[in-house]
DNA sequence: GTGAAAGCGCTAACAA
DNA sequence: TTGTTAGCGCTTTCAC
């Protein structure tokens, strides 16, 4: 079993045929249409080459000839080891290397930090099609991607015309869960939201920010969300809003802390993500509020922490996402038209979520 | 932003040369020399490539004439979606793509399910090197990628001859835990494990296939519990020990009970992995025994929700497992030596395990 | 600073 | 069934 660490390229395709005195067509057809030569030939190559040292095919070579790369490019703007920790990110990761096992392609993850202008990457990448992720309207990679003369389908954001999208819609998504609160009676809410835009600002967000948001998933909430409570009489430049540039657990802890002592009157916290909730439901303990009683928190996607955690929040399928967005590349992708699929959400109720108290029941206890 | 979904490739570098008139050298020292040529001469090409929707040089034919892929393959026989299932695989994921973000290359997904024998897809993958993780010695995709002529380095097993490979002392890394639990007076124990070969058996396992299995670290481990609780008089034919092919939490909780539905007198679980040993733990609470006053359970992996739940394992450094492999196969591979690197393990005990109760306590009460 | 020549290793018409 | 002919699109000496 023993073998060099780095084993030159010893035979090629055409060394190989001269050995056996036939032609390169012959070779190649031995490993690509059997059914093209006789068994015997066959086997007479195929043991030479094994006896040659002949790895078969060279990969590029045969990329280079058949345009074809066997992959496709996933575009993540995160590092990609965040990504395996969040639990949304990983369904949509499952998704797609689904529909890559179902087409026999490779996945190829790119390389591509938030804060990096590198994208020499995405040029080098020998691949079929990408799928952008999440990826905010203004990024590098995203233009160097959109440079490349292969289809690109897009989950989530950036929405971008001519391109295949599939997403749920956030519009209508968030403004069930704006009914529900709502319905409950809350008028003094805070939100924390996800990062905005390239440039870091884990603070409150100016209405500005909001309105100009390049991730247009958490513009569109936040937008959704604005809309629905100033109906019922809310203005939303009086609603704090806290952004933070990491996802993660604590961050939404950090998040709430910040909304909640600035803002002790707030009944309801609607965070744009599960993970954020998760965050701010430790900072309520923390500080000693009841959920519901004391504080609503909601939260969105519907990962299964969340399910555990009995959080209301808005359900997606993320897996399907993912399998949905690796077909469209990878099996439909004869359209002409774009496609833009959009995929069912459901509100779930859970047990984080509550009226708000009154302001007798404030005064004098439930 | 529109772009027509299937953009045919409209110019190379030799038809922009030709627009330019100028040499193709010249095109190519533009995007990959820019000190090879004058600063407006530059600007010309780009501008003009530019206005001809040329994309800039392929990256699959730069591949074939520069022999880089700018990629290196994961192998992994397990259905990709499940990898991100398990945090100890997630780990490794995330140290491999650490490792591959800082060389700027990136990370080939190579499909290859548990079950099927389709290696074209190794043979399809430009990549630079690859990264073999936890398959049977036996797998044909393995196979695939060893007569594959790039640098290749195995994380876990298999183990073999002539490859880098990292991972942890698998043999002494168990005995700690065999030693803990001996010294705790444990005598009747039982094993759950993971899958020890490609053919399913969700069942308890013979001698034979213990010693045959193709997974040497699962091997590895069962060999050196069996020879430590040899010492102390344990005959290791007597001890039960239920596989497992999926690796999941409900796959632990019904090994569990099928061993302890046969052997309600053992003392301690073994579990092989974390995972296992949270679904033991459940099924543990599912049939009213107390952990660790009714039964003992341990783990191994040092996953961060065994270590929420307390489990007593033995931790190995995941991340660092991928880091080190990718840095293996991407800085330092100019070795003429293949390359072991042993990984440090600690012994973690936490709250589930204690010693077993006595007879009289079994009787009398404690 | 720029160009000419020579492949990288392979596959796909088409012809024999 | 097998071979001949033509590239796929690019980079890289090496001259000029």
């Amino acid at each position: 079993m023993a073998r060099p660490m780095r084993t030159r390229r010893q035979a090629t395709l055409a060394s190989l045929a001269a050995e056996l005195g036939v032609s390169r067509t012959t070779v190649s057809n031995a490993y690509n249409r059997p059914d093209q030569l006789s068994p015997e030939l066959r086997r007479r190559v195929l043991d030479t080459a094994h006896k040659l040292g002949y790895p078969g095919p060279d990969p590029v070579a045969r990329s280079l000839r058949t345009r074809k790369a066997g992959a496709v490019g996933l575009l993540l703007t995160e590092n990609l080891s965040y990504a395996f920790r969040d639990p949304a990110a990983v369904g949509v990761l499952e998704g797609l290397a689904l529909a890559c096992e179902e087409a026999g392609v490779g996945l190829h993850l790119v390389p591509a930090s938030p804060g990096s202008e590198e994208v020499a990457a995405v040029h080098r990448a020998g691949v079929d099609g990408f799928v952008v992720y999440s990826v905010p309207d203004d990024d590098p990679h995203l233009a160097a991607v959109l440079s490349r003369p292969v289809p690109t389908v897009v989950i989530d954001q950036p929405s971008i015309e001519g391109l295949d999208r599939v997403g749920p819609d956030d519009s209508t998504s968030i403004r069930k869960m704006a009914g529900h609160l709502i319905e409950l009676g809350h008028r003094q809410v805070g939100v924390l939201c996800m990062r905005l835009a390239r440039e870091r600002n884990d603070d409150f967000v100016s209405l500005e920010r909001q309105r100009s948001a390049h991730f247009h998933v958490q513009r569109t909430r936040l937008e959704g969300l604005a809309e629905a409570f100033g109906k019922v009489g809310v203005d939303w430049a009086s609603v704090p809003v806290v952004e933070r540039f990491e996802h993660t657990v604590d961050d939404g802890a950090s998040a709430a802390r910040q909304l909640l002592d600035a803002y002790p009157q707030v009944t309801a916290l609607i965070c744009t993500s599960d993970i954020l909730a998760l965050g701010a439901l430790a900072e309520a303990g923390r500080r000693g509020l009841r959920v519901p009683a004391d504080l609503t928190v909601t939260g969105f996607d519907g990962i299964a922490d969340a399910q555990r955690a009995g959080l209301t929040t808005v359900h997606q399928p993320v897996l399907e996402k993912g399998r949905v967005a690796g077909r469209l590349l990878l099996v439909d992708n004869e359209r002409l038209e774009p496609k833009v699929i959009t995929l069912p959400t459901e509100l779930r109720v859970g047990t984080t979520s509550a009226p708000p108290r009154t302001a007798e029941e404030l005064w004098f206890g439930p």
